[in-house]
DNA sequence: CGATATCTTGAGGAATCTCAATACTAGTGG
DNA sequence: CCACTAGTATTGAGATTCCTCAAGATATCG
């Protein structure tokens, strides 16, 4: 029993080794779902794991985008900046994001690692040799590339639209969304980042983060929880703040 | 000499009868550039083309996706709204680009016509089926996608972190580059929207816009002329303002 | 040339920012 | 285990940018 137990952790452990690939956890979230064996192992050839603590950068704005990189736990933050120091985080990413979709000749922004991180790292020319190969692939990153202008659009409408109030109420309800689709609690929800991250993500200060989110608490529609934990007290009230109805 | 150049013309016309794209005076500027001449007759035979007056509807938010199109001329506004009418210009299309990118059944957002335009329709399941047939436009499409994605988080920038002054010489350079790629004057530049166009392209009020020019004329840095043009005066200044610096 | 829409300008107000002080939290070392 | 420190979050007061409302000027179109 303890035998056959070892005995199969041992496989699994030589599976990975061979094909880290078909034992990712995260990999049905992700551009490597809908892979063919022959691809996975394709890719998986040329991919290399990588661990970062929290608050590192992974690479940053104007270096040469030498490599793709697939989120595989942790959360991860993009952003751009101006001359004067003014930051504009573009996206949140977690397990199964993928970082570096639009493929320039150097990165537009800066990644950096929020709480602790592990990537799966593709070497540029490598993974665009892939593209050519499996259209399959290229299918699916495309799709990928599609969801993110989508969910752009929907952020430029926030930024240049919607009050405090309404960001942030929009911001939870995605995060809440977000953590559905990864299997996790949709409703206390994991908020792993500060409030400057926040009000970088959404065009506001520090400050008005703060103040918006006591006004939320005090009015009733969420509550604070030890761990960096929201509870939504009344998902309906903060779905209506958020489209501003 | 009459003859030879009605000949000419008439072979003009029934080559473009026979494949309207190879006698495309935009195809250079867009997905249909790098295609194979078999790839181009079978673009051509699921096209359509569309003219449509300033200010009409090309589709709406939330219709099914049924088709993507190309500009050829004209300018296009993409838009999506808030239910109380508040509004966010996503994008400005011209000759050459493509709208329907963020394909999913429903398009996420309003297309509308800024001037009088002229379109290439392409149905979309006969598309996918070619993208599928021919990886050089489906990369050629993805490569399109993380353009608009790094021109979105461009936006982003600018709609969270910059002032209005800023705001406004940004869009102005991102006009004159456009109108430069295009082969159009990169220096008086051509502005077909309205104020309020503008501003709900840039998170700001109509008065604000009109403003914001006015300050930038009396500072000299800008003049206005004749039939919407804009001559920047300064484009050095223009740019370090747009920066921040 | 008149009607209508668009643009400009003004005055006052509101949302958010800035600056500053205080409270909280987590990690560190005694 | 506690005190200390450094970072982070909250709260307050005042300033500022931009918005709202309103009126007048200009442009556009039949």
């Amino acid at each position: 029993m303890a035998q056959t137990e070892a005995e199969r952790s041992r496989d699994k452990a030589s599976l990975a080794e061979i094909n880290p690939c078909s034992a990712c956890a995260v990999r049905t979230l992700t551009v490597c779902s809908a892979l063919e064996p022959e691809e996975l192992r394709r890719l998986a050839d040329i991919t290399q794991t990588q661990r970062i603590e929290s608050g590192h950068t992974v690479f940053g704005e104007g270096e040469p985008a030498d490599a793709l990189f697939n989120v595989t736990s942790g959360t991860v933050k993009l952003y751009k900046l101006l001359p004067d120091g003014r930051r504009q985080i573009t996206g949140f990413l977690g397990a199964g994001d993928f970082v570096g979709l639009a493929l320039n000749e150097t990165y537009a922004y800066t990644a950096e690692t929020v709480t602790a991180t592990a990537l799966c790292r593709f070497p540029r020319r490598k993974i665009e040799g892939l593209l050519d190969e499996f259209p399959r692939m290229q299918r699916r990153l495309f799709s990928l590339a599609n969801n993110e202008l989508a969910a752009a659009q929907d952020q430029m409408l926030l930024l240049g639209r919607k009050t405090a109030k309404e960001k942030i109420c929009s911001f939870l309800l995605l995060l809440s969304q977000r953590a559905g689709r990864r299997g996790h609690s949709e409703n206390p929800i994991f908020v792993p980042m500060s409030r400057a991250d926040i009000a970088d993500y959404l065009g506001l200060t520090t400050e008005t983060v703060s103040r918006t989110i006591t006004q939320l608490k005090t009015s009733g529609v969420i509550s604070l929880m030890e761990g960096n934990k929201v509870r939504l007290c009344d998902l309906d009230g903060i779905y209506d703040i958020a489209e501003g109805c």
